[in-house]
RNA sequence: GGGCUUGUAGCUCAGGUGGUUAGAGCGCUACACUGAUAAUGUAGAGGUCCGUGGUUCGAGUCCACGCAGGCCCA
């Protein structure tokens, strides 16, 4: 054990960082923080995998600051917290990097490259900065297993997964189905919103737009009106749908192409769009044929709820339609920013459209196929099918016929075909050229076409219920992303579109039959093993599997099995969605069920996962979504979604912009902790943080300056008076009033720290440390008590005053270690290596800290409170009366409202007047007839009894004299006679303070005012002579060079009489204060040192003895 | 376009349940202190509490509608 507290000259927090890791590895810190907990109970982290095919940035080091926090926090209260740490290696984005670098596209993949050279670039690109992130883990502390992380694309990972999706597949809640999504005709290849995000992909075209009339059913005349930029969706059309809150009207007019008197439908506030207002004044009667202003009357006015259910006729019926297609329906997505208010539907061509129409069990237009399944009315080349009589054959975008037709001077484009027929039907009110943005392919450069594409799916929608139920279990934070957020996305929910057509993926373990009519789910390994045998024996050739088979593709694609009726079948191409992957993680990461069923029973649900807000439709839904229907059990129960990080002016970073922050060199230059503490304390982690390194300097300067210096002062003296904490503790009630202040705010710090960390409140935690640190320990109690602690034998006071630092410096270093774990390390192996008082030789495998209420004394906190409040009163008097601190005053006054507020100042008194430099307090209360007495109303009080009449109540207070306050205190009750009748003011409904004291100059603060008495007497004058000259004789002692317990010997010339006297009369301060064995006068003094004091100038010569 | 979120001093942020004069730290200015000294203290300047309307005796706080930034989704 060590004899000495380490002392420090200056102080390079990174390189505290690097000795620090040191001792972590060398005493493998980390696993024992785990292993020591074997049997304790467990809190459950997950940890969501990043992607190592990036690098990692600043945002990181947030986010696993969040997770390291409450890790070590659980640590250190007992509990066994396994952290595993995890790859997620699938997806989009790794394939892109991929075709990147080699310089091909996805057509390329299985022509110029193999798929299985493909895949196998994929995996190495993968990986590709895991060397950064693991050491980015290690410099900024972050507690993570990297010696067996999960890597989402392991076989048995894998398998894991196969398991699960079987185990859906077995509940029938893994389906096929269509989905609308943006398709490329060209490329024949549903596109990804990723890709369709890429820049240049929207584009600002022109098309024809028409506005079509719909026949209402059974009326002679009347037509819904609706607008679409795509009228080669209309001869699909379904539904019409209207917004149930907007308002429509009925207006008498004609067709402007057929001239025949119409009346339309159309929200009222469209309006204007359609008609001119200055027609509205021609009489109907007067319309002409050709006439170019067609007037026009408002008949009726209706809401879109009195529509909902309207049937109308079909616009163009080459596939004829039923009810209860064709009538309107409601549609949430309905606006009247552009078009008529009434939208038109076609069920295959829009994602709006087809859920609308699935959700009322509307039809829509469909054809058979060759094998008799139903199919848009164009097909996948973008042609309209030979079912579509007139239309058949023709491609619906302009942009899909080659060059030399689209130019040929009678080239008409279907939209611009099916506007003049519906023109010559008298079925269009308007037809015009349009300009909106329009997504293109990024491959053929043509437009895309929602268009219905199969896919697999599972149906979340069927435990909607569930989902919603179990998410109210969960404490998000903040609470607004879990019941706003991620609780209106429950509420919308749609089912989960699982399939991806890509190649570096986990591939979906279904296989089919040719015809569709048989279908296997494997869900292992083994099973998969044991069907290709049985396949094999069935006559279809193919290599066994093996124990080392990959299952990914092209592998995969390879197995073929054999179907109960005798059939080959294959597997269906899709591969799933990354975020099954990572929402798979509780069970895969253990390879359950194979494996470490034991592991899972114990660590599932997770009590804590923390990741990115954007994560909210991500990760956070795929866990919950799996745990929900797999487990009927929530994934995990506490949730903080954090922020972004953002540069200092507010923008998101980027390393094109060069305003991303390199979290190597910030942590290298400033250090982990200073870093990880500024990213807490500056701002909760949910909201956005603005990053500013300059914030990082003032938390390094402020709190962990603070912290270290008072350390510093601590280890000092300590040192010198072997003061290694052997001594029993000086029970609490020996202690000055001061110590057991600190103590009991040091407790209430514990306290108000642990509701923090339990809550989830890592900000709150930070600030109430750091606050006590600077504020409490440092400014006040170490300021206050110094010379405690330089001064005198190593008696039982000092003994206290030394046990009071060091319990609170090894308190802050305990609280502080979730949050900073490198320096609090160092603090806490400072102290304890010389005490020994705590048997973990690491902070991080101590226990936290426990709150003593019996320590805690609010009364005393009150008291001590008060006294900071009188202290900066008259330091702010002296400042104003120019009188410094060190010249001693006689007298302050403080006038006393109550005995209670007597007593309690009476019990901090010598407390002030060390720190004032004042030699005594006089309180002075009702009797001494002085005070002048001040009274405002108790608003909150009266506002309760009174309310409207508040304003005459305060307006009769106000003009209180000395002499109603003094009534109203004498009988406790002042009859107020208003306008608005007598009442009875008591005094709780009024606050009486004192606030003045004719005569003398007075400051106050809350209700506390002081007056300072400013006569200086011979001897007070003395006495402040006194004090500067041991200023001045300190100072020397410092520049010669002397230690702190180094003896001097003073001579001093005699001078002024009054300075002669002082320096008799004061002689014993002088010398205690400058540790001078001696001091004495001599009339000549030619070699000494000439000091300048305010007014006065004296020789002395001071000698070490 | 929808959902969520943020807006308070030059900067970063606090401001239960509405209550008279809106706070802290940093920065700035001035002064003081000097055995914690690459510290510390005191004072000062600095505010349309994003805007508009409403509820109320009283709104930074509650309600409505906007504006601006951010995230996610369409």
């Amino acid at each position: 054990m060590a004899q000495k507290y380490p002392e420090y000259k200056g102080i390079n927090y990174a390189d505290i960082a690097e000795q620090v890791l040191t001792f972590w590895k060398e005493k493998e810190v980390f696993e024992r923080s785990v292993s020591e907990r074997e049997g304790a109970p467990t809190f459950t982290f997950f940890e969501g995998p990043p992607s190592a095919n990036g690098t990692p940035g600043i945002h990181h080091v947030m986010a696993r600051t969040v997770k390291d926090i409450f890790c070590r926090y659980k640590t250190m209260q007992g509990f066994q917290v396994k952290r595993k740490g995890g790859w997620d290696t699938h997806g989009l984005p790794v394939e892109l990097q991929v075709e990147k670098e080699l310089g091909i596209t996805k057509e390329d993949i299985g022509k110029k490259i193999s798929v299985e050279e493909y895949n196998r670039k994929c995996r190495e690109a993968v990986m590709k900065f895991k060397d950064q992130w693991d050491e980015l883990t290690q410099k900024m502390g972050y507690w993570v297993d990297l010696d067996k992380p999960y890597i989402t694309f392991e076989p048995q990972y894998i398998e894991s997964l196969w398991h699960l999706l079987k185990k859906l597949y077995d509940k029938g809640l893994l389906y096929k189905g269509y989905t609308i999504q943006p398709y490329s005709p060209g490329a024949g290849t549903g596109l990804s919103s990723h890709e369709l995000n890429q820049p240049g992909c929207y584009r600002n075209v022109k098309d024809v737009s028409a506005t079509a009339l719909f026949k209402v059913k059974g009326t002679e005349r009347d037509y819904l009106m609706a607008w679409t930029t795509t009228p080669w969706t209309l001869p699909s059309n379904n539904s019409l749908a209207v917004g149930k809150n907007i308002t429509y009207v009925k207006v008498a007019t004609y067709n402007p192409y057929t001239y025949q008197p119409i009346n339309v439908i159309l929200a009222k506030d469209r309006l204007p769009a359609y008609f001119n207002e200055k027609a509205k004044e021609i009489a109907l009667e007067e319309y002409k044929e050709g006439d170019k202003l067609i007037p026009w009357q408002v008949l009726d006015e209706l809401k879109g709820s009195q529509l909902v259910g309207t049937s109308y006729e079909q616009l163009m019926p080459y596939i004829p339609l039923a009810a209860p297609a064709l009538t309107v329906l409601e549609g949430d997505f309905v606006t009247t920013e552009d078009g008529t208010g009434i939208v038109h539907l076609a069920q295959a061509f829009g994602a709006d459209d087809y859920r609308v129409s699935v959700a009322n069990g509307v039809p829509g237009v469909f054809v058979k196929d060759e094998d008799g399944n139903p199919m848009p009315a164009v097909d996948k080349q973008g042609r309209f099918v030979k079912e579509m009589g007139d239309l058949a054959g023709r491609y619906v975008k302009e942009e899909f016929y080659a060059d030399e037709v689209r130019n040929a001077p009678d080239f008409k484009s279907t939209d611009v075909y099916i506007s003049i027929k519906l023109k010559e039907e008298g079925k269009a009110f308007k037809v015009e050229k349009y300009e909106h943005s329009y997504p293109h392919c990024w491959r053929t450069d043509k437009p895309i076409l929602y268009y219905p594409l199969e896919s697999w799916f599972i149906k979340t929608t069927a435990y909607k219920e569930q989902l919603v139920r179990l998410n109210r279990t969960i404490n998000w934070k903040p609470e607004s992303t879990g019941i706003g957020r991620f609780g209106n996305w429950l509420e919308n929910l749609v089912d989960w579109n699982l399939s991806r057509s890509r190649y570096w993926g986990t591939p979906l373990p279904i296989w089919r039959t040719e015809d569709k009519k048989e279908e296997k789910c494997i869900g292992s390994l083994a099973e998969l093993k044991a069907e290709v045998a049985k396949a094999i024996a069935a006559g279809i050739d193919q290599k066994p599997i093996e124990g080392d088979f990959d299952p990914h593709r092209p592998f995969v694609d390879e197995v073929y099995l054999v179907s109960d009726s005798g059939k080959k079948m294959t597997r269906e191409a899709d591969l799933i969605d990354v975020w099954f992957d990572s929402g798979a993680m509780p069970y895969a990461q253990w390879h359950w069920p194979f494996e470490a069923q034991d592991v899972l029973k114990e660590n599932f649900p997770a009590d804590f996962i923390a990741e990115g807000v954007d994560q909210t439709r991500g990760w956070f839904f795929t866990l919950h979504a799996l745990a929900v229907m797999l487990f009927d059990d929530v994934a995990f129960k506490n949730v903080i979604a954090n922020g972004l990080v953002l540069d200092k002016n507010g923008n998101k970073m980027s390393k094109r912009l060069g305003n991303a922050i390199d979290p190597f060199k910030t942590l290298a230059q400033y250090g982990p902790d200073a870093t990880r503490w500024y990213m807490i304390a500056n701002a909760n982690p949910w909201d956005n943080l603005k990053f500013d390194l300059e914030g990082i300097v003032e938390v390094q300067r402020r709190f962990f300056g603070t912290l270290h210096n008072t350390y510093n002062f601590f280890a000092l003296y300590a040192n010198l008076d072997g003061f290694r904490y052997q001594e029993g503790e000086v029970p609490l009630e020996q202690r000055t009033e001061s110590d057991r202040w600190i103590i009991s705010r040091l407790n209430s710090l514990i306290a108000d720290v642990e509701r923090a960390y339990n809550d989830y409140e890592p900000t709150k935690a930070a600030r109430a440390i750091s606050d006590f640190t600077v504020d409490d320990l440092s400014n006040w109690y170490v300021r206050l008590n110094r010379k405690r602690f330089w001064r005198g034998d190593y008696t039982q006071d000092k003994q206290a005053a030394y046990q009071t630092l060091y319990d609170c410096l090894e308190v802050i270093a305990r609280l502080s270690a979730p949050i900073a774990p490198f320096y609090a390390e160092l603090l806490y192996r400072n102290l304890n290596g010389v005490s020994g008082r705590q048997q973990q030789e690491s902070v991080h495998l101590a226990l936290f800290p426990k709150a003593d209420q019996g320590r805690i004394d609010l009364d005393l906190e009150e008291r001590m409170h008060d006294a900071q409040i009188i202290s900066s009163l008259v330091h702010s008097l002296r400042k104003k009366e120019k009188i410094k601190v060190r010249q001693p005053l006689s007298r302050i006054l403080i006038p006393i409202l109550n005995q209670h507020q007597r007593e309690m100042i009476s019990a901090v008194e010598d407390l002030i007047l060390n720190e004032v430099n004042v030699k005594s307090i006089e309180y002075i209360d009702d009797a001494s007839g002085v005070l002048v007495k001040q009274i405002k109303p108790n608003l909150p009080r009266l506002g309760k009894t009174y309310g409207p009449r508040m304003k005459e109540i305060t307006g009769a207070v106000a003009k209180f004299e000395q002499a109603d306050i003094a009534r109203l205190e004498r009988e406790g009750v002042y009859t107020l006679e208003l306008p608005g009748g007598p009442i009875n003011l008591t005094l709780e409904d009024v606050l009486i303070t004192s606030q003045d004291i004719p005569g003398w100059s007075v400051a106050s603060e809350e209700d506390i005012t002081v007056a300072l008495d400013m006569q200086i007497s011979d001897e007070l004058r003395q006495e402040g002579i006194a004090r500067d000259l041991v200023n001045r004789l300190q100072n020397l002692r410092k520049d010669m060079g002397l230690d702190v317990q180094d003896k001097i010997s003073i001579t001093v010339a005699r001078g002024e009489t009054l300075v002669n006297a002082a320096l008799e009369a004061n002689r014993e301060y002088i010398c205690t204060e400058t540790q001078a064995l001696q001091l004495q006068f001599t009339d000549q003094l030619p070699e000494g040192t000439l000091l300048e004091m305010d007014d006065v100038q004296l020789r002395v010569q001071v000698e070490q003895v």
